[in-house]
DNA sequence: GTTCCTGCAAAAGCTTTGCAGAAGA
DNA sequence: TCTTCTGCAAAGCTTTTGCAGGAAC
């Protein structure tokens, strides 16, 4: 997506398209691997040395809000996001640490919601270990 | 269960059983509502005066390396803790901030899980708007 | 020009660590 | 007796808040 496009996806959620929360949401959307708000930060203080926490935090919130990210609560240390708003589901490696993404048919999984419930997001997750982690410890 | 049992059951898994151990892991299994860490500590201050964050957060520790507990992270601000051990799914009214239980078919949710990863543990997780919170907003 | 956003510094809140004393085996 | 656990105080870490300057519209 060029930054052209991103700057109408942020405008049509009616905030403003600043520099900043481009980068954020463009970070995110090329690292689909769920970085921490750490991460990310160190990430752009690399491209642009002027860029705060505390920015980040607001561009985050700022984009949880609009809809355009999901947190992920996968992991209890850190916060961790995603750019990916459809339903889908998480595999934490309890040897390495990654998430990994893996797709879930919305149908099946909106069968598990309890009648009564009125569902906005839906996450299925995992722990356990990776194919990689397996291969290693083997 | 009687404390006798909960004494059986950490001692079962190489733990000793400890009362501060014990009370934590009784009001667990008493309180299925998912309490968090500081939830715990001003319940169980209450009936020992003498407790201490530490020891709730040591103990906490303890019991999820057992795999007696689980730690439900649902909510990112504080961690949340849960008995129940076995697979099912929660449901987080983003209203009232309750967190539900609900039954999970463990065999349905192993379906969803990639192969080739090796899992240890299931949960489905929904956010949205529990019953009492749609009535009220009518 | 007005409104909203950024970013620094400082604070807040949850959790962990270090260590001396106490409890459990 | 020896090991392990508790609990106080302090530190550590991520995240939030207050506010002045700056960017967007």
């Amino acid at each position: 997506m060029s930054e052209c496009d991103l700057t109408l996806v942020l405008s049509k959620k009616g905030i403003r398209p600043t520099q900043q929360r481009i980068a954020v949401y463009e970070y995110l959307l090329s690292h689909p691997e769920h970085p921490s708000a750490d991460t990310i930060y160190r990430a752009l203080v690399e491209k642009y040395p002027v860029f705060s926490r505390t920015t980040i935090y607001n561009s985050l919130n700022t984009l949880v809000e609009a809809g355009l990210v999901r947190q992920v609560n996968i992991c209890a240390e850190e916060q961790h996001f995603d750019a990916t708003t459809s339903d889908h589901g998480h595999f934490l490696c309890s040897k390495c640490g990654k998430i990994y993404d893996f797709e879930v048919d919305s149908v099946s999984l909106n069968m598990f919601c309890p009648s009564g419930f009125e569902k906005t997001q839906g996450d299925v997750f995992f722990i356990g270990v990776c194919p990689d982690c397996k291969t290693f410890t083997k």
